[in-house]
RNA sequence: GGCUCCGUAGCUUAAUGGAUAGAGCAUCUGACUACGGAUCAGAAGGUUAGAGGUUCGAGUCCUCUCGGAGUCACCA
């Protein structure tokens, strides 16, 4: 199957791009051979599947009714045009109504050099504009999961990508710093933490916190438990329970109830949060105590993950927000009020529902921080764009927030994007706190770390290295491993996550491409060491097919990075470092390097070599991948 | 039930409307007395959930059916 190219627009691409220049000079010979115009950007350039002849193919069926030719005439004559104007074209054949097109030597040549030469390649020029991503996104009172670990690489990754195409990028999360969760570890804390602290006990500080959560979720169950053999629970159960209705289910269907109206624990919880609220010091003490303990783990696993933000906002600096836009919004009548007082706003005839922006007792819902949010940001931050890393169970609420604003006229509704990503979901099934079967950050990242680290003394390769750099090797590894397992799934799949699959080091993934980069760098550090002229690789006759496929990749490489952000999709610059490091291994496997039959030989494919080593390191990059030396 | 998304080999997945649906894992068979075997080659594995339609051409677009997920909170 051949490799779809990007439709490229010709501002991005000088005239030296082989694409475009075939764009171009097909959309020429339609005008000239037929009489009609044709965009050349709508011209289809793709590369030639390996059981044909040729480096690139032009699809001729678009033209057949214009030129009022059977296919194959068409091609032949547009074959014949392209080869005698353009010199680039060394040989034309066609197949069913494909035009294969061979690219000459001196082409691939030149471009080899221009590659090695360019410490930008595959990026572009600073363009001036600004974007924001939103990505990770915490609650704080327990500590990350895998499912913000895909949050976190996602987001991340984009903003690598979108700066490579020449974005300014921002790069933001929320904090949910406030609200019942916390509370509840707060209570939990203060009821049976007896004065320990994460120091203390020797825990991260983030599981520390999580920790107290955890046990209040379990005294809860203990506290509900009890009280459904009392007195005053037996008397409840008698009065409200339905007809027929099991006590059992009862008690479960009561549980809300309960808490806001029975529990001792809950009454503290509320209080807690009313408290909070009231900005009594002693609770804001501790929620600062608890939330910095919470950070100070966060920071390591963002560490560990490679990641860093420009700009934090709290939830608690931020719930108010939203009433001035909602005041705004009615006066527009974009909104309006019903007779309870509560603000809505009519989406039906948008083929959404009716939405509540506003409490009838004044108060503000998700949306309305949101809506009040997002004006903040664009006064502070001005950007062009507003991309939020946010999984797919929250879809719907995007695409409200996102209406609203446009009704209400706000300037920078149209650059608002929800980078929408499916769940995280385990081979048994999707991931319950309750049953305890979240998979925590850091235990994974530990895991994967120990199974690299094994996996390599068995090899027992990294005779001669430092212990020190053993272990970043390591790290790197293992990384590369997890992440590149995750982000190598299309976004918008909901993707299945196998542990053990996950820390593979074979096949499709990322230490697979690590391992093409250990065996470059190894030849270039002999090149270093025989101080190896390679200035004779421009005399390189005869390009062979597995070189052929190398210098085709690298080719595509810009384009491939300009997708990726145009869709927001790492997954796309994933798959073409898979494909890159697979053509480098046959490369390798096939043909000699040091040992080739001339010094132009051997001097061109070490430049190859450096050239796709720079890509893949710069590629996985973009995936927040770092390259080993070895490995 | 309404809306949205998804369904590709046993499993995990790829494919701007273009050629014979491409990989990896697992299974089986092979490969330099080394430029590093975390590699390479080969075999086997598919009615792209099903049925219609549009098109020169459909995994991809349209309609319907079946199956799965999400959402439809004055939670975030």
């Amino acid at each position: 199957m051949s490799r779809k190219l990007l439709l490229l627009r010709p501002y991005f691409f000088p005239m030296s791009n082989i694409v475009s220049i075939l764009q171009n000079a097909v959309a020429k010979a339609v005008t000239d051979l037929y009489g009609e115009a044709t965009d050349p950007a709508k011209v289809q350039v793709n590369t030639t599947p390996s059981d044909f002849t040729g480096d690139y193919s032009v699809v001729i069926f678009p033209f057949v009714k214009i030129a009022k030719k059977a296919p194959d005439a068409a091609a032949a004559e547009i074959g014949a045009f392209l080869q005698e104007k353009v010199s680039e074209i060394r040989a034309y054949n066609v197949v069913k109504g494909f035009l294969n097109l061979e690219i000459s030597d001196a082409y691939w040549q030149q471009f080899l050099n221009s590659t090695v030469a360019n410490p930008d390649y595959g990026r572009q020029p600073v363009n001036g504009k600004k974007v924001m991503v939103e990505f990770s996104s915490p609650n704080t009172n327990k500590p990350l999961h895998l499912g913000h670990i895909r949050n976190i690489l996602l987001g991340w990754s984009c903003t690598q990508i979108l700066e490579a195409v020449g974005y300014e990028v921002v790069k933001t999360q929320i904090v949910n710093d406030r609200g019942v969760a916390i509370c509840k570890s707060m209570v939990s804390w203060l009821s049976f933490g007896a004065g320990k602290t994460p120091a203390s006990e020797g825990i991260k500080s983030d599981h520390f916190v999580g920790d107290y959560y955890v046990l209040f979720e379990q005294k809860i169950k203990e506290e509900y438990a009890a009280w459904q053999n009392t007195a005053a629970g037996q008397a409840v159960l008698v009065e409200k329970q339905k007809p027929g209705q099991a006590p059992g289910d009862f008690f479960k269907d009561f549980k809300n109830k309960w808490f806001n109206e029975y529990s001792v624990l809950g009454a503290a919880v509320r209080e807690m949060l009313l408290k909070w609220e009231d900005h009594d010091p002693e609770t804001l003490a501790l929620w600062q105590k608890m939330n910095g303990w919470v950070y100070e783990g966060f920071e390591k696993t963002y560490q560990d993950l490679g990641v860093k933000f420009d700009k934090l906002y709290y939830e608690s600096n931020t719930y108010l927000l939203g009433k001035d836009i909602v005041e705004q919004g009615l006066a527009k009548n974009v909104f309006f009020k019903k007779e309870d007082g509560s603000i809505w706003i009519d989406l039906t005839d948008a083929g959404y529902d009716q939405k509540v922006v506003l409490r009838a007792d004044g108060t503000s819902v998700y949306i309305t921080q949101d809506m009040g949010t997002a004006q903040m940001r664009h006064e502070e931050l001005g950007c062009e764009r507003y991309i939020y890393v946010v999984a797919d169970e929250q879809n719907y609420h995007f695409q409200v927030l996102f209406e609203a604003l446009k009704r209400l006229g706000e300037p920078y509704a149209n650059g608002l994007f929800h980078l929408s990503y499916g769940l995280v979901e385990l081979p048994t099934g999707r991931m319950k706190t309750r049953e305890g079967t979240v998979v925590d950050a850091d235990d994974l990242i530990a895991e994967v770390i120990r199974i690299a680290g094994e996996q390599s003394a068995e090899r027992g390769e990294t005779e001669g290295v430092s212990e020190a750099e053993k272990q970043e090797n390591l790290r790197k590894v293992a990384m590369g491993a997890l992440k590149f397992f995750i982000i190598k799934v299309h976004p918008k799949r909901k993707m299945i996550f196998n542990p053990e699959e996950s820390v593979d080091l074979q096949g499709q993934t990322g230490p697979y491409i690590q391992y093409s980069f250990v065996r470059i760098n190894g030849l270039l550090q002999r090149v270093e060491r025989e101080q190896i002229d390679l200035s004779k690789a421009s005399e390189y006759q005869q390009i062979m097919p597995q070189e052929k496929d190398l210098l085709v990749a690298l080719h595509d490489y810009p384009a491939v990075v300009l997708q990726a952000a145009e869709a927001y999709d790492p997954s796309l610059i994933a798959n073409f470092c898979y494909a890159l490091a697979k053509s480098y291994h046959r490369f390798w496997h096939d043909l000699s390097i040091f040992n080739a039959d001339t010094a132009a030989a051997k001097a061109f494919r070490l430049q190859l070599s450096r050239a796709v080593g720079k890509v893949l390191q710069s590629a996985m990059g973009l995936l927040g991948v770092e390259m080993p030396n070895r490995m």
